[in-house]
DNA sequence: GCAATATACTAGGACATCCAAGGGTTTGGA
DNA sequence: TCCAAACCCTTGGATGTCCTAGTATATTGC
């Protein structure tokens, strides 16, 4: 991006809410517009570190996913549950690590409706070599302090339960 | 989305990357994916809110700017900077809000390489109106506790300076 | 057993984001 | 003064996400 602001944007944005009467929501304004602009920046960090690989984080997920489980497959559907993204951004990311070698679609044994993914030896190799680079260069360089990222964990989870992510 | 899954998907990456050796950026990447995991559920949410309006976020932000800009108006680079996204998405987003008769275009006085991008009365009403949406429909129910909101703007607030966001 | 309903995946379309490149305008140093 | 460098915006291309609809397969209920 450019050069930093002057002024924080979203405290800027913040003080406007209040100043036209809407202070009682001034601040989850503020603290959603964070995290919007903190994903952002996260991703194109992650987007940085995974582009020598030719992976997008979409499919990095995905090879990462299937990596853990223990027969190195998974069906769409499960893979789509699990990720939490819609079943079309699922067949668009198979696609294309696909063409790139590094999963490939295998019929369900028992239903025909289902499609498995399955990771290829390659990419579990490149799953490993992307994941020791995202480790080092993203997650241990977050630039969050270690009790904000414990904070974080907890907020954020709370959140996503209540949202209805998960219900354990 | 779908049901609920009994597990949190999170939890259980950070407890493989624990598992595999990689205990020391664990934290810090469950954080960093419930970041990716909250923004994409508090879209939905606003672009759920918005579609009777006609708007997505991203147009959103711009009329919410522009209405707060004393003139109500202000040059595409500077909304740019602001949004802290890339030139060409204020292209984009003003060539559609353009269309809806929101804003319009017109030239700077002084600086020829520069466009001004205006607030039309429509374009202001509907801000207004869809702000008050938002404030009720997503704001004011966030599912944040108050003080988990302050703990969101502290710690988002330090990541984005940190990150170079701003210099405040 | 067969029709109605539910589930799984994919195709096509709308949006948003970024990057790279191009054309016009200003600025600044030789 | 004048040309190169810097700046501003737009176009074109690649990706990802979602939604809607369509096809194929399973399951359920009468």
């Amino acid at each position: 991006m450019g050069t930093p602001l002057p002024r924080d944007p979203i405290a800027d944005a913040q003080r406007n809410w209040e100043r036209h009467g809407w202070a009682d929501v001034a601040a989850p304004m503020a603290a959603i517009t964070a995290v919007m602009r903190t994903q952002q920046i996260l991703l194109a960090r992650i987007e940085t570190a995974l582009k020598p690989f030719g992976l997008t984080f979409a499919r990095y997920e995905l090879l990462a996913l299937l990596s853990f489980a223990r027969s190195g497959a998974l069906p769409m559907n499960k893979a789509s549950a699990l990720l939490q993204v819609h079943p079309t951004s699922v067949t668009n990311a198979v696609d294309r690590l696909q063409e790139a070698g590094l999963v490939l679609r295998s019929p369900h044994p028992t239903d025909g409706r289902t499609t498995l993914i399955e990771l290829t030896s390659e990419g579990r190799t490149l799953a490993k070599r992307a994941t020791a680079v995202l480790n080092s260069e993203v997650f241990g360089q977050s630039g969050f302090e270690e009790q904000d990222v414990e904070q974080l964990i907890r907020i954020l989870g709370n959140f996503r339960r209540n949202a209805g992510d998960f219900s354990g």
